[in-house]
DNA sequence: GTTGAAACCGGTTGTCT
DNA sequence: AGACAACCGGTTTCAAC
């Protein structure tokens, strides 16, 4: 599926404001409700949207510390990536979890409340997994951009 | 301002799926409509719901490439930081970017279409910073986890 | 916090151009 | 494919418990 100019405006909309009613979208878009309406149910079956979510403040959320994590696992075990992988989607602690070109295997964004907490997370659930050979964190001392927007 | 378990209950839902009805919450929550409405009125205020938006599928928006990369900064500079900071908030390519403990000074999450385009953003965008004394690209190979949900 | 009612919007659908 | 209008469902507000 080919994306036009008007579409292309209405995903950058929602992007950043998915509540934004119909009418209000067809003025920025300079198209009346009913192509609207009709572009994002298309766009929502295509998949292109995949879904509608609340962004919640991690700070307010109490999770001020942001971590990422270096891990590099013991390749002897063959049965260590599938391990790995299917440990890390059950941690809600993990929000990014990705497997990188270069000298360490994964790359991971967890977040905490504090240290105390990192440490706990840390020593209770990522080091104790079989596979997980070395471990390496990086602490982020301040957040410059965070964003879910796609360019578009 | 204090969460209690209706709170957490109504957030981890709205974190999943922003569309929910009053009515689908109640009947998740054990509550009746009335407070649905009323709490999620105060989280909004209270600022942890921070906005709702349309997540997109980074795949089918053409975004095939995503690459994680340090950036260590030319020390000696001292405008280097907030020069860099607002050269990467313009950036659309530029996902996410933090400043982190280690040996290097920024992490940044950036997507592209393809290894030419990523390029093109590194030699035309990113490496001509003055700021930038090195840059290392890591290429995410596979992405297991990627989520907007906060642990509540 | 609950229920029920009423008013108001906005989403949805059908028809016409 | 887009515009218009009527309908319907959900949100929002209120009063009473």
């Amino acid at each position: 599926m080919k994306l036009d100019t008007a579409d292309r405006d209405i995903l950058r909309l929602l992007q950043t404001n998915s509540q934004l009613t119909m009418k209000e979208l067809s003025e920025q878009v300079n198209l009346s409700i009913t192509p609207i309406h009709e572009r994002i149910r298309k766009l929502e079956k295509s998949g292109h949207i995949d879904r509608y979510v609340a962004l919640l403040n991690r700070k307010k959320m109490g999770k001020a510390l942001l971590v990422y994590c270096n891990v590099t696992l013991d390749k002897q075990r063959r049965e260590s990536f599938e391990e790995f992988n299917e440990a890390v989607k059950r941690m809600p602690e993990v929000m990014e979890c990705c497997v990188v070109s270069g000298n360490f295997d994964y790359l991971l964004k967890v977040v905490a409340e504090d240290m105390e907490d990192y440490n706990n997370f840390y020593q209770q659930n990522l080091s104790v997994l079989q596979s997980v050979q070395h471990i390496s964190s990086f602490f982020v001392m301040s957040e410059i951009k965070s964003t879910t927007q796609l360019p578009v």
